[in-house]
DNA sequence: CACCATCCATATCTATACGATATGGCAGTG
DNA sequence: CACTGCCATATCGTATAGATATGGATGGTG
């Protein structure tokens, strides 16, 4: 059985007669009736009572276009929801973040656009550290990711930068390093820190960030000890709350005003940038996923 | 789009290979990868993302094969269950009935015997006279009906005799007639009822009875007086309890136990019976009216 | 009542396209 | 680096969908 069957089959059951249904079938009638007669004798069972003025759907017939109709109409409504998939507009994407990327206004306003634009795709968001996000994004678990340095580099991964914003010291109220600043935004020089606890995001998670410090302090001719390592930037600026040391965060955490926290400006701040990049598929990038990644980068660039 | 486009396209789904599924659809691999590049081109998207070693679905893709395939079940059930009507295994018979044929065991054993042998199809009883039996039968809105006397002999309409049984007179108690009978059956002869009241079903509705009683009392040698017309017989038997006259009905009337009424045997019996005869399409008859048909054919002779 | 119109079925033929065969290309593997 | 496995392209043969021609049945009509 084959799907010119059913049209057929449906254009005679509503014509009312074999002629007619040809017409509009744009053939001619002995091999639409042949048509018919294929079918019947392949599902076993008439269809129509051929009378010398047309035909009649048999009871069986009557069921059988019922369900032919139906199915026909089922199946174009599956076309195009598929298409709507393929185009983008329809389906779901998964997105990975860094708790230090979801803190940026531009991930954030950028996630919330998406989902004006397409509505019908659901969005699904991971916190993950940047060494997940390569992990999942090459095993196609999700299809973008937000996170702050592209470390890592494998095949099938590539990277857009987004932007990039200084970082920032974090120190605990009455630290002595604010002595003197007044109501002035206090300022600090990352040589001032070389006795500091340093608290820091592990190294496994966030490889990247991780030795950029590092490298900026040995520049300003000092090797920072370390005194504590956490899963995540808000942990280690709780830290910091709590007096255990302190820490060097994107400007943009300083949306997160944690009590006994005061966040300081870098002098020389070009020596120690944090960028915000966009994560994706190298070469498969489909559906929603591309939507996503274009407009991403439209907001950067345009 | 062919059904044949979709098989093809859920093998190669399900094998991962155009090379396999090829196998599995026992023919080679260029026309198979034709027909979904076809299939492609023609719903607008890839199905399939084409790896060096195989391939993999599309989301797209993905969620057009779950679809393909609920469809294609679908399609199987609905020839399924299309077919089991033709075979009158399912489906919807509806059977007319006179209200004196109703009262016969022959009908209501025969459509419990049906209802037993064919569970799945639904029965619907119409309680009609003989004259709109044969209008909905010519109809096509009934396929089958138990009446008594066939009339208005229609081309299309065929009626097989099913059983035979004599007429017995119904008396209100206490009638003259009864006198003498004491415990003993009473026995009554059409002569005899001359003089009384008749109550006659509806000529219109039941010509064949109406006709067949007149002729039976002219050959007694009297011309009955119809003292009322009645729609259905179990009218005329009450109006008898009531003492509006005497009625003449089928044998197999006697279930209705009328309090006030008397059923007495008619003497020479032969001259007047109460035939019973099945009616139904003469040609066209199909799916379960046919089974049913043949079923009260087989009671009847078997 | 015979003629005609209408519509379905059968028979034969043609052309489309489905599928087979042959071959090339690409990527991962021993 | 040759080899294997798999998909794509190209060409060819054949099955079959569809066209044409004709016959047959039935109901309406002059």
């Amino acid at each position: 059985m084959e799907l010119r069957h059913l049209r057929y089959f449906l254009a005679v059951a509503e014509e009312g007669q074999f002629t007619r249904a040809a017409e509009r079938l744009a053939m001619q009638q002995p091999p639409l009736s042949q048509q018919i007669r294929t079918l019947e004798e392949e599902i076993g069972f008439e269809l129509f009572v051929r009378m010398p003025r047309g035909v009649t759907l048999t009871p069986a017939g009557q069921a059988f276009a019922e369900d032919a109709q139906r199915l026909l109409q089922e199946l174009q409504q599956s076309v195009d929801r598929a298409n709507r998939i393929a185009r983008g507009e329809l389906g779901t994407i998964s997105i990975g973040l860094t708790s230090s990327a979801a803190f940026h206004p531009f991930t954030t306003e950028t996630i919330r656009a998406f989902r004006a634009v397409c509505p019908e795709v659901a969005v699904e968001l991971a916190e993950l550290n940047a060494a997940e996000i390569i992990e999942r994004l090459a095993a196609g678990q999700i299809q973008a990711a937000f996170l702050r340095k592209p470390v890592d580099v494998r095949e099938g991964v590539a990277f857009a930068l987004l932007l990039d914003e200084p970082m920032v010291v974090v120190l605990p109220v009455g630290h002595p390093l604010l002595k003197g600043a007044g109501k002035k935004r206090p300022q600090v020089s990352l040589k001032a820190l070389a006795h500091e606890d340093f608290i820091l995001v592990r190294r496994p998670g966030a490889p990247g960030m991780y030795a950029d410090i590092l490298a900026a302090c040995r520049q300003a001719g000092f090797v920072p000890r370390i005194a504590r390592e956490v899963p995540r930037m808000v942990s280690g600026i709780n830290l910091v709350a709590a007096g255990l040391g302190v820490t060097l965060v994107p400007a943009s955490m300083q949306r997160y005003d944690q009590v006994g926290t005061v966040y300081c400006t870098l002098t020389n701040p070009a020596k120690l940038s944090a960028p915000l990049h966009l994560a994706y598929p190298a070469g498969l990038r489909n559906s929603a996923a591309t939507r996503f990644i274009e407009l991403v980068k439209e907001r950067v660039h345009g």
